[in-house]
DNA sequence: CGGCAATATTGCCCTATAGCTATATATGGC
DNA sequence: GCCATATATAGCTATAGGGCAATATTGCCG
């Protein structure tokens, strides 16, 4: 998941699509990359499943699938709850402190 | 960002860090790495600011340092938006009707 | 059925990087 | 000062994957 979403084309793509469905030529409009490139992508996003396809006529139309960024989202729960106890302060504090 | 935790060492040496201080030796017993890889991925940590270095002696204690995980957290935010309407399962749904 | 439009697949190159060994750089104890 | 311990750096190799052009596939329309 994580090195899914590493490839910033790919979160570009999530971005276009949070706004709202889009088809393979709306994309490779919005991105400087050729259209085989950003079939590629697409190949690596569904198989994550954070993109769904539907067909019209010709043309595939993506659409965003969020759910599984809960993963992440559930990832970064025990880290959230550090940085909650400010001890972030404190510690970039103590590291002045260790001078060179 | 994405990048530095899409290697899955580097993210395992982060749940280390997160029960607390290790010294680069603690790590590399609990990596099948050698330990100029574990001092690698240290170096990728510290410069992406997820850790901090401590001298004790010869050891270097590292500790974590959550905030730049923030920045993922903020990433999130509108797809969490985007789950939480639950839309997901009607998509689902929809997805099902599309049948080869 | 022939042709066109949209997308997917294939095959290739090329770079980035994770891994290793060997070596350099501290730091403490004798 | 010298050896041992702990970590960092250098140099190298191998592989994963992102990029493209070329080609195959799919579906519409005349």
């Amino acid at each position: 998941m994580f090195a899914v979403l590493a490839e910033p084309h790919r979160r570009r793509i999530l971005d276009l699509l949070l706004v709202g469905e889009c088809s393979v030529g709306d994309l490779v409009a919005a991105l400087p990359l050729a259209q085989p490139t950003v079939s590629k992508h697409l190949k690596v996003l569904r198989q994550a499943g954070l993109v769904a396809v539907r067909s019209d006529a010709q043309r595939r139309l993506y659409r965003l699938r969020p759910e599984p960024l809960r993963e992440l989202d559930e990832w970064l729960e025990p880290y959230r709850a550090a940085w909650a106890t400010r001890l972030d302060a404190l510690e970039a504090h103590l590291d002045t402190m260790e001078g060179p």
